[in-house]
DNA sequence: CTGAAAGCGCTTACAG
DNA sequence: CTGAAAGCGCTTACAG
């Protein structure tokens, strides 16, 4: 059986296109009794709307379309999907995914331009474009939110944390448990991607303006469990160690207490460490962190995408959502030493 | 400046709107120069076909539908839809998301048909439809793939894991070490979104076949630690406790593992564990598991969506996929107790 | 190799 | 409150 057209069931009801279009839309100006008619008609028809054709009349896809780095099964993209999701479904808007992993994909999606035409707006997350990248943005005449990327010119909106007000809260928080003397672990720098470490800027801040006792600043150039060891047993083998430890991201944090542990140092007891992000699988394993609300930055993000694509007001186009210290299992109070 | 249509091009390349078609697709039977001049138009008048007139010319949206039951931020539907993506993204298909959360979006998912003529295929991943849901499905007359269900009568294909088989493999696995001894913890019996535990039923094969000492099968209600606690407490307090100890899901099993040494028993040492599923952050602990190849399930179910929706032979419309045993380090040799 | 024209299935000013 | 008709921007049989 052929699919069922808006013409059919102007047929079937009696009624033209228009009014099964009203009807069927929930529009005013139709009556109450052609309406009912009209759905009775579409429900015995299995009739439902074509949002192709729609879509091509209105000139709206309904739909917002996601772009994320690397890759789409990370917790972040996971997180912020959802909160997307959250302000997408009621309002009748449908998400599309796109991701830039390799060189391949990434040019594929700019040259060829994927999402163009394709979705009213479109959100970016994690991503440094490059110069020919972002002419190419600049091209798709469609609204652009970046996620946690604020200096992003090429946006026309965007949704981030204050990466330098959030790690100087962990330092902050771990002052005020009594510790003085303090080490941060960052990420080694790729410029291209990310630009510069600024949680590691807000542990200096930080440090200085309390006046503590920075013990040192270590990069971990690879993600590797030998990197990260051999930065503790540097760290643990210092004549004054440090008893607090901030790390930039949870996941180089559970690493940390890892080798810690495995090294007989005791954490929190010996050491207390903070990471950074919140994430779930991090709380899970009662790391103290810094929580960014990645869930409510897809949600804004995708509420701002939708009012710039309708034109509507928004008052503020570049917003900060605040961070914010989840005490859990590895910090406590600085004790005196006992070993 | 007003979008360029196939029509502004075809005026400036001085041809018809069929050759300017013809000419960006790369299809045959256009001249050489012709289609130099074509592009060239195109480029300067910054011009990109409008996927959603296509889709209503050809009758194809060239978008799959995912839709995944709960969370989207989950591993599983992270690994599937990198899989999904694999294959969609290099023959030019979009993913579109759905989630079926709560009842709200559930129903409204089924009864408005969200994906209905929106997508060329749907996936359903994680879902047990209830009566209602299987007739809306059966309604939506597109092809629909089930992943991890291969029950699902409402689906015209599915790719799943064989999990009687996958359990087997981890008693014979233990048992090999020299383990005769077991015991399994499993999940509360959720009918209506998973049905029985097939894990469960591979365990209790495998270990009455292999001859096999059973020490109990648990059962975890709430996914609480304070359950898997008294669990954990109930099995060491044995007389004759298990050595090997297989449970339902890498989470689970995490969870076993921390209440284990939390209660001063070794692992493996002590008592070999053994999860189920694979999950990156699982096999980044070191947890010896079975895994199930989640990102290759996410592939193949994409292509066999789109194959069915091309109406090419599909030779096989229920694959099933190996899994496969990863010993790591919570699983070891039955040592003589030392305790 | 190329063109003129119909058609995909909706929405929406314009009339009545 | 309702209708007839144009239009959204493509693709594609049919001719030539």
């Amino acid at each position: 059986m052929k699919k069922a057209t808006i013409a059919d069931v102007a047929e079937a009801a009696g009624v033209s296109t228009y009014t099964v279009s009203r009807a069927l839309r929930g529009l005013k100006h139709v009556n109450e009794e052609t309406r009912k008619k009209v759905l009775e008609a579409a429900k015995k028809l299995n009739y439902s709307a074509s949002p192709t054709a729609a879509a091509l009349a209105t000139g709206r896809t309904n739909r917002i379309a996601l772009l994320v780095r690397e890759n789409l099964s990370g917790w972040f993209t996971g997180e912020i999907t959802e909160g997307i999701y959250d302000t997408l479904f009621p309002q009748e808007y449908d998400l599309i995914l796109y991701r830039a992993g390799n060189e391949n994909e990434r040019s594929e999606f700019f040259r060829r331009r994927r999402a163009n035409q394709n979705a009213d707006a479109l959100i970016i997350s994690g991503f440094g474009p490059n110069e020919e990248e972002r002419d190419a943005l600049a091209k798709l005449d469609m609204p652009i939110v970046s996620i946690n990327a604020s200096h992003a010119e090429y946006a026309h909106a965007s949704v981030s944390i204050h990466d330098i007000a959030g790690e100087e809260s962990a330092v902050r928080y771990l002052a005020a448990l009594g510790h003085t003397r303090f080490a941060y672990i960052g990420r080694a720098n790729r410029t291209y991607t990310w630009g510069d470490d600024e949680r590691l800027l807000g542990y200096q801040n930080a440090v200085s303006e309390l006046h503590l006792n920075n013990r040192g600043t270590f990069e971990l150039n690879e993600e590797s469990a030998e990197n990260m060891r051999s930065i503790i047993a540097e760290i643990i083998a210092m004549p004054d160690p440090p008893t607090a430890l901030c790390i930039w991201s949870d996941t180089y944090a559970l690493k940390a207490v890892h080798e810690l542990r495995r090294m007989g140092i005791r954490c929190p007891e010996d050491i207390s460490v903070i990471g950074f992000d919140g994430q779930p699988a991090a709380l899970d394993a009662g790391l103290s962190t810094v929580q960014q609300p990645a869930r409510e930055i897809g949600a804004q993000a995708a509420q701002i995408a939708l009012d710039l694509f309708n034109k509507k007001d928004v008052t503020e186009n570049h917003l900060i959502l605040p961070t914010r210290v989840i005490p859990l299992d590895t910090t406590s109070t600085c004790l005196p030493p006992t070993r």
